[in-house]
DNA sequence: GCAATTTCGTACCGTTTCGAACATATTTAG
DNA sequence: CTAAATATGTTCGAAACGGTACGAAATTGC
């Protein structure tokens, strides 16, 4: 069963991916419940029902567009954290390179779609369990890095050293939405590295 | 003009501030968008016509409750974190104060109103006004009580301490609010306070 | 050409939204 | 007792909400 052949009925013309990508700018800038059908449907160029084939309900929407944003942070930032070399140096890349998401590229951040929007959310299940999700990630990755750079320390001292790199990401969403710079807070990203070097003695 | 004197109509029957609890208790458990006029006019047993009179629109309830929030936070943690002695157990401290008023007593957390739902709605001018407030207070305050504590410090060494502590809290409310215990995080709070009284050579 | 199949937007559904008009209740002033 | 003043809840209306039924459009199979 080829899958080179085309489909029977009248082929699809809506661009999901481009249509997504409005869907990520609309709720990190609004949050979920703000946001109507009727936005989504301006933003995208989409009716309403076309939205719904597409991606399924509201909830469904902002769930997609987590994953959309986790894919995004995925390919973008996460290799400057798992770069090879002075962790100091991972860390306050790994950090401009979210801020380079956060702020996208105006002077109004945007902020994070997961640590932004999604905790005003979380009476909702599935955005709970996509929000914890988003943390476990973070803290995992910031863990495997620090661990790497500093092996063999105290699981006390690795625990504080992952938790200091990932409150501080955490901490941007709250901060860049409050109206602080991106210079601002990329050098408190780059304090926050050192810190961290200064404890795992690395400095 | 004595201001003892009975007023000329009806006299008010209504608690504000009974009712301005529950707005609070409401806004930090669905966030400001997701929550009506009807759903506070149940939470409180106030009709909504009365809600508008005590209180304006719904986004100067908001507001206030914002305000109400900041005003409780300011009696029951900050005294915490102001108390003299040892600056690691006057962190661990407020950390605590801080996470008993955002896990109320449930096992559920109605996590941080200010922190945890008004980034969410931070295109509301006066939310984020009162967002960035609400930052600068937490800063200024945690640079009074470590600068106390470690005087003569170098300005970046300071400034990194301040730094670690709010963000910690910070990012309490979206950990809280993604289902981390309160235990938990009383861990993570005493991990940042050691981290920064060790920066700080303090310990 | 004609039926089957898939895509897509118009129009509509019932519900909920915020806010205000209005009537009613309870007090003081005279 | 009557009028004025203030407080309060019931009721209403126009708009917006999420979601869907349905028909038009566009393609393939025969």
């Amino acid at each position: 069963m080829s899958k080179l052949q085309r489909k029977r009925g009248r082929p699809a013309t809506i661009d999901t991916d481009a249509a997504m990508q409005s869907l990520v700018e609309l709720f990190r800038a609004k949050g979920y419940a703000a946001v109507s059908l009727d936005d989504l449907s301006d933003a995208t160029g989409l009716s309403r029902p076309s939205l719904y084939r597409a991606f399924g309900n509201k909830l469904s929407m902002y769930v997609g567009a987590m994953d959309a944003f986790g894919a995004e942070v995925g390919e973008t930032a996460i290799p400057a954290l798992e770069a090879d070399g002075d962790l100091r140096l991972a860390l306050s890349g790994f950090f401009d390179a979210m801020l380079e998401i956060y702020y996208r590229d105006s002077d109004i951040a945007p902020g994070c779609l997961v640590f932004g929007t999604a905790p005003s959310s979380a009476d909702e299940d599935r955005i709970q369990a996509r929000l914890k999700y988003g943390i476990e990630q973070l803290d995992t990755r910031m863990r495997t890095r620090i661990e790497k750079a500093a092996p063999r320390r105290d699981a006390a001292l690795i625990e504080t050293a992952v938790q200091i790199a990932s409150n501080t990401l955490i901490a941007f969403s709250a901060r860049a939405k409050s109206g602080a710079s991106k210079s601002e807070l990329s050098e408190m990203g780059a304090r926050s590295a050192h810190a961290i070097a200064t404890l795992l003695d690395l400095s």
